[in-house]
RNA sequence: GGUGAUGUAGCUCAGAUGGUUAGAGCGAUGGAUUCAUAACCCAUAGGUCGGCGGUUCGACUCCGCCCAUCACCA
């Protein structure tokens, strides 16, 4: 090979050490697996390193009601972790810890580094605290009524039911969502990443545009345009400070010279890439200065990569590399980002048994390399989410894979084996030509190394085909009638099977548990991509053929959605707060799953009687222009204005379960005292109460109707 | 509300810088075959490329507006 062979350290976004890992993760996991190991089949050295991210609240206060040190927590999620992605064929060189000496060593040396160069600040923040459990608390642990909508049981930072944003100073009634006491508002010091400076700012602006030294990008095109949206045009300066204490009691690493000041989780997260290489080397025994010494780096000319997923772009992108930057280290030359997985076109979720583990997977005995093969064909270097059909994961990897590509093997092997003591004769070299020339290699290696996995997917099947024809073409059950034909037959059969060779190798960075297996059937070393350039040698002796892969049954992933499926949620809604890490879609999941299958805390007579329902009457309904959801409504609950019949004006989502015309004149139930509220269309001065099913499973919507009798106006209670 | 992305055959997706009859795989239908853990091969049917308008000799491809879905932000 003419080209030196790069030198690369590749990371993967940490998982949370609160949770398992899911099929949702698994993209970025096996996008990234992919891609390390077609690197080293060209002949690249790769460092490809992972950990657990274990630090922060959630993680202290899960070990405290499991009863266990939070150090014991994490080491046992790691290990699940760890199992899981190696069950997954993901091969990392190391999977550490942020909770390890490593860490605590990078972090204290990055702040200090940091301070030094003037990035560091400390002021005062007035923050919410819980006087039970003597703790400050973040956003995410403090619930209330939201400032605008008057929701209840809205989380610190938005609320769910406006999608209002605001400081969680400004909910009414919070209340810890930990202990449940009310939180008092105290004053902290608190330590801050000056990325508002205009140095950071100027060096984002630059960073985040710039190429590298080869002129290749340092992330995707969306992602820049990201960066330009959250940095704002030059002169502009929309970046605020970053906080990066917390105050004791907190799981994590104390800050330098701050005592119960400690290091937010986030600041030592994604060193935790620094950390397990670093121990990875010191086991190995080679020196990480020239992958993160920014002179070294240069110098040896190393690469580093980060695979993430789209929700902490921001970090991986602003933060890290400011932090980097100011602190004296190299920073990375790309930032890999994945979407989301949805599965059938939804959101995955625990209700209707799409949010799939990872364990689950294999317990139901489903092959890993399926996943790995369909992720492939659908995954291409945009930041898109990507669907997990069901059927079509079923119909892709039954016809790819088992029909199309082990096929070949299935079919050809038999006669070499039984009719030619499995010696391969010298193979057909037109029928070959297509799998080894030029331009289809330096096409299907440059689809690899842009992570285009599906256009190379679509390329190689392209190619199964025509092995699968040259098969058909030849015919070698005829040929084996003939004894005059038996020299055809061997040279067909053996022309197929380097066919299958050449597909295999082309395969082996998404297969490569199917690909070991086929060297083993051919009894050759491991491929590497060099060996596409020659076939088999003629003589060659190859194994018996057992068959390689079998088919999936539509009937496994039934039962493997039947057992993620959760009728209740028995943890409690506040125990695990969504956190947004390598979680993805962590959150969503879980407010949906609770939204589904909790019921409300108790609340007491008093609480009940500030809701003031009335018995309504609709007078007039209609649809709403460009609302998709809306009827506008006007009900009277017998007030009177200036002598005037006073109907109230509301908007009601119930446009998909009732047409207006037979709305009118029905009696109903309104919340008269809701806070009005305006919407795109108009002042909406209340609710109408309707029923529906919160896990969608129940179609329809249902508004209540009270007994014959009732007159508008009646207060119901 | 703002910003961005997406919307192409029943399904999952391709379609550089605009150019003759819009593609693939799966599925469907018909045929052929039996080497292959019903796999493979051949053929056929299926789309006004989300909608409306514009630029152009010509637009799925460029521009504007609208609709839907998704994400991020305030």
């Amino acid at each position: 090979m003419s080209t030196p062979s790069r030198k690369i350290f590749v990371t993967n976004a940490l998982p949370y050490a609160n949770g398992d890992i899911h099929l949702g993760h698994l993209v970025g996991y096996v996008q990234a697996d992919i891609w390390v190991r077609f690197q080293r089949m060209l002949g690249n050295e790769v460092h490809y390193v992972c950990a657990d991210d274990t630090h922060g609240a959630p993680v202290m206060l899960r070990a405290e009601k499991e009863g266990i040190s939070p150090e014991a927590l994490v080491e046992r999620v790691r290990g699940e972790h760890l199992r899981d992605f190696t069950d997954f064929g993901v091969a990392f060189d190391n999977y550490h810890s942020t909770h390890s000496p490593e860490n605590r060593a990078y972090a204290e040396d990055i702040y200090k580094k940091l301070r030094a160069a003037g990035m560091i600040e400390t002021r005062a923040i007035e923050q919410y605290y819980d006087p039970v459990k003597q703790m400050f608390l973040a956003d995410r642990f403090i619930k209330g009524e939201c400032p605008k909508c008057a929701a209840k049981d809205q989380y610190g930072d938005s609320c769910e039911v406006c999608g209002a944003a605001y400081a969680p100073t400004e909910l009414k009634n919070p209340y810890s969502a930990v202990s449940g006491a009310t939180p008092e508002l105290r004053s902290s010091e608190h330590y801050f990443f000056r990325l508002s400076d205009p140095k950071a700012v100027e060096f984002l602006r630059e960073w985040t545009r710039a190429t590298n030294a080869d002129g290749s990008r340092r992330m995707p095109p969306e992602a820049s345009n990201k960066m330009r949206e959250w940095l704002g045009e030059a002169g502009e300066n929309k970046l605020s400070d970053w906080d990066i204490s917390r105050d004791a009691p907190y799981f994590g690493f104390e800050i330098p010279d701050a005592p119960g000041k400690y290091f937010y989780v986030w600041l030592d997260a994604p060193i935790g890439y620094l950390a397990s290489f670093k121990n990875y080397a010191d086991r190995v025994g080679f020196d990480v200065a020239d992958y993160i010494d920014p002179v070294k780096a240069a110098a040896a000319g190393t690469e580093m990569v980060h695979f993430i997923g789209k929700d902490i772009l921001y970090f991986h992108a602003l933060f890290w590399p400011a932090m980097l930057k100011f602190a004296d280290y190299r920073t990375p030359n790309f930032l890999n980002v994945n979407g989301f997985l949805t599965v059938d076109g939804a959101k995955m979720s625990k209700s209707r048994g799409t949010f799939i583990t990872a364990r689950s997977y294999l317990e139901q005995k489903l092959n890993p390399e399926w996943l790995r093969y369909y992720y492939a064909a659908k995954l291409n270097s945009n930041i898109e989410d990507l669907d997990l059909s069901l059927d079509d994961f079923v119909a892709k990897v039954n016809s790819d894979l088992v029909g199309k590509f082990v096929n070949i093997a299935s079919r050809c092997a038999g006669f070499i084996s039984k009719r030619f003591d499995g010696k391969l004769a010298a193979s057909d070299a037109a029928a070959l030509a297509p799998f080894v020339a030029e331009e289809t290699i330096a096409t299907l290696t440059k689809a690899f190394n842009d992570r285009d996995y599906s256009s190379a997917l679509r390329e190689v099947m392209r190619l199964a085909d025509v092995a699968n024809v040259y098969v058909n073409d030849e015919k070698p059950w005829e040929l084996a009638k003939d004894p005059a034909q038996l020299e055809r037959l061997h040279r067909a059969c053996s022309t197929a099977l380097n066919q299958f060779r050449a597909l295999t190798i082309l395969l082996k960075p998404v297969l490569p548990a199917l690909a070991a297996q086929v060297e083993a059937f051919f009894g050759v070393t491991p491929f590497v991509w060099r060996d596409l350039a020659a076939p088999l040698a003629v003589g060659h002796c190859i194994n018996p053929y057992a068959h390689l892969m079998t088919r999936i049954e539509r009937k496994q992933i039934d039962a493997l959605i039947e057992a993620n499926k959760e009728t209740l949620v028995t943890e409690v809604k506040t125990a695990e707060p969504a956190q947004k890490h390598a979680q993805h879609q962590a959150h969503a999941a879980q407010t949906e799953a609770a939204q589904a299958d909790e019921f409300e805390p108790f609340i007491s007579i008093d609480d009940f009687g500030k809701v003031d329902l009335r018995i309504a009457k609709i007078v007039a309904a209609e649809h709403v222009e460009g609302a998709a959801k809306l009827i506008k409504l006007l009900l009277d609950i017998g007030e009177v204005v200036d002598g005037q019949p006073k109907p109230r004006q509301v908007f009601a989502g119930i446009k998909s379960a009732y047409d207006p015309a037979l709305l009118v004149g029905r009696l109903t139930v309104m919340v008269a005292n809701l806070a009005p509220r305006k919407m795109k269309f108009g002042m909406s001065e209340g609710m109408v109460l309707a029923a529906s099913d919160d896990k969608g499973e129940v179609p329809g919507l249902f508004i209540l109707s009270p007994d014959s009798g009732a007159q508008p106006g009646m207060r119901v209670k």
